[in-house]
DNA sequence: TAGTGGTCTAGACCACAAT
DNA sequence: TTGTGGTCTAGACCACTAC
């Protein structure tokens, strides 16, 4: 540590302040300026060591006011192993995290039919070109959207029935929805990676530029053995965490 | 787009040229002095639009040489659900997994007689200071750590059996060694979270300065509604794929 | 009005890679 | 030797907040 950059070395100080508790949430950092008085350097590197907390997600500037801890309320996510078949009248997965988080849900969606590009095909297990419904969704906490989801469903399953077009297809789940045209969904496979936001959906999300990082669940459910739904989700990794309960043998 | 900051357009193009494979990994970057003159701008500003990239984890810096969009290649890490209760010579969770992603696992673990503390006391539903075993693995891929884990156990389950030292934990597993003693594992939960890592795991990672993030998977076995170990899992971010299989009901 | 962070310029010295 | 990125200085103007 005693020879690491000067910026490396105030990045650990300030950083091991906000995780002790020192700096807790919502308190200031030091200025610039006294950071540069009471460790001897430039403004510029000042900033370094800000930048690397501001993309570490730890802290949030305020033009005009100072730079703060920044607060980290974590919504959960639960994996969708159990309680998918839903009772008539219950709610979605995501309200029902959402609600157990303390916030109220919401969503936004829009459905078109589509066909398969080659990573959609590779994960329904049909052909490239093949009709798919391809529904985006943009869920909401508190009226703030919190997680996007792109849906794709082959049409050879639903094509014809009366859940062709998920129009509440948030408002129950996939599950108890294909429940409903005699398709009983039996597994879900979830692949969880980590990835910076596109532009699209940094706006999408409101996220704060510099702010690090998505999940992103690419999540397909089975029944019998053959894909029905896949879909990508994304959402904040800092204001998320994800829960499996998973069953042994 | 074209009123923002010059060094977020800049850090766009490159973002948007490494995305679409115009820039494939191992590419070379334009260099600063590049950067300088073809956008017009100052080598801070120039600097500025390569340190996003670099928090964002798409490229590394050489000295010498340039700047080059970093190999992706992720292991693939699978909840631990299913065909935990090994056969004789059977290997670890840890190393099917490094198997199934064409590389050579290995661990080196250190175990010591200790206490709970508030977190642990929590997880396993033990008081605060009860007796517990602790235990540090560092897991290996080709010989470079790739995996951190943290577990421990209460000794009021393990204390006097022929387990109570987890010396060959990692060979066999939690689940297996547990079988061993009668202990009966049905159940697991994960807790998924990311966060920068600490100075030390970045350490024990071996990780590059400035690369981003870790995955935490905070783990608890469960047999018969106990908690019999709990364990903190720390992988990086980006060489890390997780994967959940839930049967649905 | 004074202080703050956000953006940007124009330099400098260094360690290191490629040649 | 030349070019590269890594670190750092000493300024500047702006938009904004707090008072």
């Amino acid at each position: 540590m005693p020879d690491a950059p000067a910026y490396l070395r105030i990045a650990a100080d300030l950083r091991a302040a906000i995780l002790s508790g020192a700096l807790a949430p919502g308190a200031k950092l030091p200025s610039e300026t006294q950071i540069m008085t009471t460790h001897g350097v430039s403004r510029v590197v000042a900033k370094m060591a800000i930048g690397i907390l501001k993309s570490d997600g730890l802290v949030e500037g305020r033009r005009g006011s100072g730079v703060y801890v920044r607060e980290i309320r974590r919504l959960t996510r639960y994996g969708h192993g159990r309680n998918q078949r839903a009772e008539p009248g219950s709610t979605s997965p995501f309200a029902r995290d959402a609600a157990r988080s303390g916030h109220v849900g919401g969503w936004r969606h829009q459905s078109e039919w589509s066909q398969a590009d080659e990573d959609t095909a590779r994960r329904l297990e049909i052909n490239l070109g093949d009709p798919i419904m391809s529904t985006r969704y943009a869920f909401l906490a508190d009226g703030a959207p919190i997680q996007l989801s792109w849906s794709r469903e082959p049409l050879s399953v639903t094509a014809g029935t009366d859940v062709e077009w998920p129009e509440d297809g948030a408002a129950v789940g996939v599950v108890a929805r294909m429940d409903r045209i005699g398709v009983r969904i039996t597994e879900s496979v979830e692949r969880i990676t980590a990835r910076p936001p596109t532009p699209i959906e940094a706006e999408q999300l409101g996220l704060p530029p510099r702010v690090p990082m998505v999940f992103v669940i690419a999540r397909t459910y089975y029944a019998t053995g053959r894909p029905v739904e896949t879909a990508d989700i994304v959402i904040p990794l800092d204001r998320y965490e994800l829960v499996y309960r998973l069953p042994i043998d």
